[in-house]
DNA sequence: TTGTAAGCGTTATCAA
DNA sequence: TTGATAACGCTTACAA
């Protein structure tokens, strides 16, 4: 059943049909009338693949991120659909896991289905190695190209960020203020959200002037075991520290597993802080200190932005929202 | 730059270039080679739509769920998208929330996208009255249709599941094996899914010959705090309760949450047992014994039924994967 | 092994 | 307001 078909039925033109089914103003109110009886009565639904051909557009938005079970690219997802999809636009997920060469595939894959534009979620995404991030600027030059959480220095590349480093910067802040001069700082990956998270760490204790000690930066597995066995492992090998500082949740949960086994009193002989503030720093026990990056508000930017870029209106290549510390009960006050 | 372009560059017919791009046998060493090289130089993409239009395929498959920040959904996402992606298959994916009208009119638009499949995320997707889903039913008409973790009586709709109703019914009755007379089930809604794990409590109860008071069945909203308070008011109204079955793992945190608000030890005077076995059952303390639900094993038999309906082969309406109860420190040994 | 040309189902331009 | 028809870029049956 396509528009030939209707076009006999309602013995009129193609071009009709097609005017009908777009809503244009230019056909009288008795022959829509007899094109929409026609349409529901055979039941037709117009093909889109056909319609995109023509537009050049199939009014769907990709969107790559690592994994999509981790909580902080879940929530991402959830938020982008909802947006892109109040914008009329679909959404191709693409998890695309932390080989660079299946990134690059996944791109590739999503350009040759000409989607309008691509957002990667940028945590975890993006190589701390420039070079890396290649095949993004070129994909860039093709089409639209937003970075939620990261950001490449690239003419076309659009960055929504929080301030991470800042973040960080405060939360060892206010951990250096309670006199906790050995802070472990803990992450998974060399992301480049993870060395902003570790800038700052390291900028906080420049403010004071401190020197930091090179152990105290430590990296370990995405895992709560990993965590606890790693600072397990640091006790033993002697390295101290009253308090840490992670650029994820799961990895703070790691470190309450690790006191509890310890003995150690959280927060008053360790204080923990978290990243992401995700459902985890709710449901551990104390419940979890943790850094907000305000993923809402990053993916409402992000697709508004988005729109406007598809729309050749002028967006700045950067935005930058703030973080915000959320105390709960592995800090002291 | 499309196909005509390449092949007056390359000096063959466009079928050549198709052949090559198709990667067709029937083309000499030295043609390919020479329509590669122009492709290469002039970073050509296919047109996808254009491709699609001919094949009447663009090889994408839908996935519908309500919110894919709730852990299960995120799970059965990445895992979806990757064995879809193994088969050569994209995911658009639909978040579609929980009002029965979105649902409809997100599958209106997946058909007409026209994607090879839908893969429905049953878990509180499904509605407990029948009527509603008949829009699912509608749709199976047209293409092939999985339900996981769901199942509607109808042709054309396969359904993979997992044994909830067992499952439950088995965590009860160890608890009731344990005398604990008492138990309280909390759910959050009234999905298919939650109706299923209710049945299990009811027959553990059943089996045992044993009386289940109505007001040990309860619902509250899908929240720590929610739950936590729910059962507060509970304690007020005085109905007492020695353990804690739930639907989902945050209700059950929120029963620990309450049990530790009251100074009561988990797990001896309550036990608490959740439902999906997600990353929140290891972060809270104690950490929870909960019902593993296998989703990746869900997911990896939907997509190699999908790929089997799809090419014509017959397949199962309805396939059980049994639950899992693992043990963790809410409940005795 | 390669080329020609029809066909896929729309939309858009131009003419009536 | 309506119709005829080219155009979108690919695949493939058939011919050479």
């Amino acid at each position: 059943m396509n528009i030939y078909d209707i076009s006999k039925k309602a013995g009129v033109s193609t071009a009709t049909i097609s005017r009908v089914l777009n809503g244009s103003p230019s056909v009288s109110e008795a022959t829509r009338n007899k094109v929409l009886k026609v349409i529901e009565d055979s039941d037709y639904t117009p093909n889109a693949f056909a319609r995109s051909l023509g537009l050049d557009t199939m009014k769907t938005i990709g969107i790559m991120c690592t994994d999509s079970a981790d909580l902080f690219h879940a929530n991402a997802i959830n938020y982008l659909e909802r947006e892109l999809r109040k914008c009329g636009y679909d959404s191709l997920l693409c998890c695309t896991g932390y080989e660079l060469r299946d990134k690059k595939n996944y791109m590739k894959l999503l350009l040759s289905k000409r989607v309008d534009a691509v957002i990667v979620i940028g945590s975890n995404f993006l190589e701390a190695v420039d070079k890396n991030n290649d095949y993004i600027k070129s994909a860039a030059r093709q089409i639209p190209l937003i970075i939620i959480n990261g950001y490449i220095n690239t003419p076309d590349i659009y960055g929504i960020l929080c301030d991470e480093m800042q973040a960080v910067r405060q939360a060892t802040a206010l951990l250096l203020q309670q006199e906790k001069r050995n802070i472990l700082f803990l992450h998974a990956n060399k992301s480049l959200s993870s060395m902003n998270k570790l800038k700052g760490f390291q900028k906080a204790y420049e403010d004071c002037g401190l020197t930091l000690q090179g152990d105290l930066i430590q990296q370990c597995p995405l895992d709560i075991t990993a965590a606890k066995n790693h600072l397990h492992s640091l006790k033993i090998k002697g390295i101290t520290f009253q308090a840490v500082i992670s650029a994820e949740d799961i990895l703070a949960i790691g470190a309450l597993k690790y006191a509890r086994d310890e003995g150690i009193l959280v927060p008053e002989e360790l204080s923990v802080i978290g990243y992401n503030n995700s459902l985890l720093a709710e449901s551990c026990e104390p419940e979890l200190t943790s850094i907000d990056n305000h993923v809402e508000s990053l993916c409402i930017t992000a697709v508004s932005s988005l729109m406007r870029v598809l729309n050749k209106e002028n967006v700045p290549a950067v935005i930058t929202l703030s973080s915000e510390l959320i105390i709960r009960k592995t800090t002291i006050e």
